[in-house]
DNA sequence: TTCAGGATGTACT
DNA sequence: GTACATCCTGAAC
């Protein structure tokens, strides 16, 4: 199991967004390892994009990560309760990102069942293993990220994205595109085909 | 099964 | 004060 090359980050945001479907992300949490395969990604090009929390060269405290070279990470707290983990791409000074929406444990799902519920696997109900990570909030609870791990290398050991873990099959899978999720003050930018998930 | 409303901190007006 | 890259709960169907 290794990091993606940190180059995988240094290319064109939607193309990265498309690419990410399918792999690993992967976080070492008290020595054991959180692996979750993605399912569900947006892109967000600070370029081009009202969207994004950087667009027109916007820099603050919590933007400024997203100018960091591709291949950090972004975290941040979005309605004052829940975390949004991204990637960030491009080479450094270039604002954009791929936010996380969506991933399927493949380990560790025993250690996530307490980060998400704080209570054991075997306790949870159907409708609660149904909606274990499949939101951006969610997936960022279940796998314990918090600001701790905004503006981390995600090329380190401790939490990082690979295309290929041992013992794991990669499905083949089809690839859906549509508009992005809760962004409809963001005007002609709400309609952007920007959002990428598994469809099969 | 769907739906409206509320929780809550940070950034910005 | 207002808005926000969300999720949960409880009530209605």
């Amino acid at each position: 199991m290794k990091p993606l090359n940190g180059e995988f980050y240094l290319r064109d945001t939607l193309m990265i967004a498309r690419d990410l479907l399918g792999k690993y992300l992967v976080r070492k949490s008290d020595g054991t390892y959180l692996i979750g395969r993605i399912t569900e990604t947006e892109a967000y090009i600070g370029a081009s994009d009202k969207a994004c929390h950087a667009y027109g060269k916007k820099m603050t405290p919590r933007t400024k990560t997203l100018y960091e070279q591709g291949g950090t990470s972004y975290v941040y707290l979005v309605y004052g309760m829940y975390h949004c983990m991204n990637v960030v791409t491009e080479p450094k000074d270039e604002a954009a990102a791929v936010l996380l929406r969506g991933v399927e444990f493949v380990k560790g799902l025993e250690e996530a069942a307490i980060f998400r519920y704080g209570e054991e696997l075997e306790a949870l109900s159907k409708y609660q293993l149904k909606n274990f990570s499949n939101g951006p909030g969610k997936l960022c609870k279940a796998m314990g990220i918090t600001r701790e791990q905004n503006n981390m290398d995600l090329c380190g050991q401790e939490f990082f994205i690979t295309d290929y873990v041992e013992g794991i099959e990669n499905p083949t899978f089809e690839v859906g595109i549509s508009s992005r999720i809760g962004i409809d003050y963001a005007e002609e930018a709400k309609d952007f085909p920007w959002r990428f998930f598994i469809s099969i």
